[in-house]
Formats: structure tokens, sequence, C-alpha cells
DNA sequence: CAAACACTGTTTGAATTGCGTAACAAATGG
DNA sequence: CCATTTGTTACGCAATTCAAACAGTGTTTG
């Protein structure tokens, strides 16, 4: 999934550029102008990195990164066109986790991105990768499902059925969305290998796949995992 | 504790400002004049941060970067004369932190010297990496295998590609991003030498080949690295 | 209520893919 | 020049995927 990168800038066209230069390389990117709105995306969106201005008109941009740090640990890259030492260093220690000077060479940018990026603790690392529920446990690591401690081996097109299942547990999720989720777009029309898929599944994690207690059926729509 | 900083450098000038800078601030400083003597001190001394010189004459300071990746995830920082964009790049794409260009500010370099220290896990490096209850032991400095005591003679690429496979322990590691990761980026297509390399690494290190008990395939994805 | 229909589940067997291995050729390096 | 290392191709075998037909079961409709 692309990394979603919020852009906090009152200059509309330095946020033009980056974007452009963001989504280039696939990057998610979720524009704000002002010090308030970007505050208030980054709690809605949860961006992956912060890309901050230090000078906006309603707050500066030392606010903004101690008010950001106070929410999340996301990587904080402050680019301006202050070059002073003492900005960079103030930058720094204040949380911020790099400091980049206008005008910026735009590769040297994405590799910056791209090494904080690295080293932030991913979201989906260690805990989340793996979905406890019970006597159902599958590590998304190593690709290992078992159930009442077994084992199951399951084939890639399974795992990758029952992951998407797994992640959305609780909710039904649309056969198209399931399909092109676990095995990409060019399957959006392959729900009778949906079936067969399910069918599979059921056998091999199921108690009795006749009365699943895992793997419901949502008669017209698509599939839930049960939570719990 | 004070944070122990590995300078790697062959102008002993630098070194010794570098030392003082860093003493002053009371970090604990490891200095090491050539590319060989500072893989050997990073081996010995786990630091938690490496400031890199490029060019040195033994080796070069990407070799060194590589070399020290393969060992541990410690922040790498360059800190060099080399001013061109395409070698900044290069380096954080390789896997270093940060890249700080001669002349340097003494309070910048500090305070980002610091900013990768707040970031970074502690290195977790211990003398030789163990795994699977000490039959298996894998030493980065001099490139050695021991597997049940057994000394294993490998080769340069069967040796990149077991350490990325450790390093990643436990992980399925995707057929791509292992033969990029062990051999380079040019090796992107080369999955039938994947395979072929896993028949060496396993031939060599493996009780029985046919049965394999660290090195383990997932059908369709990749390897991964048996932990435990 | 019963027949037609829509949707999901199951079976089967065949086609395809992927892995491990072998044999051998080429390159490398002391 | 020889030994080691690396690279290419091919093939058997098994795992995986796929297509197609069929069998249930619930739902709509006259």
């Amino acid at each position: 999934m692309a990394d979603k990168i919020l852009i906090i800038d009152d200059e509309e066209m330095t946020v033009h550029l980056l974007t452009l230069l963001l989504e280039k390389r696939s990057f998610e990117v979720i524009k704000a102008f002002s010090a308030e709105e970007g505050l208030r995306k980054a709690y809605r969106h949860q961006p992956d990195l912060v890309l901050l201005d230090i000078m906006m008109p309603d707050m500066d941009g030392w606010d903004v990164c101690k008010r950001l740090r106070e929410m999340s640990d996301m990587p904080i890259i402050f680019i301006t066109a202050k070059d002073d030492t003492k900005d960079v260093v103030r930058g720094l220690e204040m949380g911020a986790d790099d400091y980049i000077v206008k005008p910026y060479d735009n590769d040297e940018l994405i590799a910056r991105v791209r090494a904080h990026l690295r080293r932030a603790p991913k979201p989906n690392m260690s805990e989340e990768m793996v979905f406890n529920g019970g006597e159902f446990r599958i590590n998304f690591m190593n690709r290992e499902v078992r159930v009442r401690n077994e084992l199951k081996h399951l084939t890639p097109k399974e795992f990758n059925l029952l992951a998407v299942l797994v992640r959305n547990a609780g909710r039904v999720v649309p056969r198209t969305e399931l399909v092109t989720e676990a095995w990409g777009e060019e399957y959006a029309d392959a729900i009778d290998s949906l079936k067969l898929y399910i069918h599979y599944l059921r056998q091999k994690v199921e108690l009795d796949a006749e009365h699943p207690d895992y793997i419901l059926t949502s008669r017209g729509v698509g599939y839930r995992f049960a939570n719990r």
C-alpha cells in the first residue's frame, strides 16, 4: 500500500510541486494549506510522514511540529527557505527527523523521504503482523495459519484471500473488493474462482465446512470473517 | 550510558575534530582510520551510530555501508566532501540514514546525530548472531558460518543471500527483494539464479537438504529463514 | 403453493505453474 | 593453468490453479 504523505504549507505553488513530485513516485498525498488544516488532517488521515513548512500565517511550524509529536511518532521533515543553522538545530531538537532547505533537489528529497519511511515504525509490523482470535491465529510475517494449534498449509492464493478477510474481520467484504485486494485488479470478475477458493479455505480451516464458524457468507454481497 | 559513536575516516584531522566535538557533548567515540578497521570495530564495539567517510584508500564508503547493514540496523551517516546530489541519493538508497556535506556546521551535525539516535532501535548485534538454539551461528565480521560447530565455507554470493535471509529471520522475504538486497538491483529478475543458490546453501547448511530446517520455501512468494 | 429463478456450494479432471535438481558452459582469480 | 565461483538451460515432479458442469438451497413470482 502506498505511503501517505501530508504536506503542510501555505504557499500553493510549493504544495503543488511537491504533490506532483510525490504522486509521480506513487505516494499518496494529503494537502493542507494552513497549520490548522494540517493538524486536523494529520489527525484524520494518520499520514506516514509529514512535510512541514515553518512560516505560515496562522501558526508557525515549530508549534505544529510540537503538536504533531504529541499525537504521533510519525517522521516529520521541515522543508523551508530558512537556512540559518540555528533553525536547523532548533527543528531537529524539537523532534523533527530532518530539515531540508529550499531550493531542494527533487531526487534528494525523495531519497530522504524514503530513508525516513524505511526507519519509521510500520504499523503493520510486529503486533499487527499477527491476528490472534482465540483458536484462530494467522501470522502475516511468515504466512502461517494455525487453527486450534494445528498448522494449516495454505496455497498463495488461499492465504492472500484469507488475509484480506482477516484484515477486515467483522465487516462484510464485497466479492469484487475481495478478489482485487487478494489477487490483483485483473481478477475483478473472477467471482467463480472466489466460490472455489472459499470452498478450499473452509475445507482447510473450518471444523465443519458446511456450518462455518469463521468464513461466513453474506448472500448477494460477499463474505465476512467472524470476529471472535 | 553514553551513546557510542564510531567514526570511520582516513583523514586524521577530520577524525580528531569530530572526536573533540562529540566528546564535548559526552558521547563515547570510537575511532577508525580505514574501512577495514572500521568494520572490525563496528563488529567489536557495537556502536549506536556510525559516521562514515566515502573516499578511503582501502575500500570505499559504499561498500562499508553495505557491509555494516548486513550486520546491524544502526544509523549510518555519511559525512563527506562529495556534494553531488547523485551521491546523496545513492548513499540514502543504499541504507544510510543521513548524508552530511563538508564543511558541516558543528551544532547541526550534533543535532542530526541526536535525531537519528532518538529514532533508532538500540543495537542488539551480539558477538556472534546465534539462531536455532545455538545450532546455527553466523559471524558477519569475518563472514563465517557455523552449523552444529562445523565451519561451512560459503562463496560471496552464497553468504550475501544467507545474510539477507538471516537478517529477516522469521519473515518470508519475496524473491525479488531477496536478490536485490543480496546482490544488487541488477539482479531483480534473476529468480533462476536464486533457485540455484538456495540449492547451494541448503547443500552446505542443512542436515537433510530435502527437508530443510533453516531455509524454508514459501511457494509462490519467496523464502524464509526459520527462527527458533 | 409450486414453478422458475438466482445464488452459493461441490465435484471432477485437466492444464499450468513453480520448485528442486542436474548437467554443463563461462567467467573469475590466484 | 587449475580450481573455484557464477551463470544458463532443461526437465521431472508435485503443487496449484482453472474450467466446467452439477447439486443444493433460498427467493421471487404468478
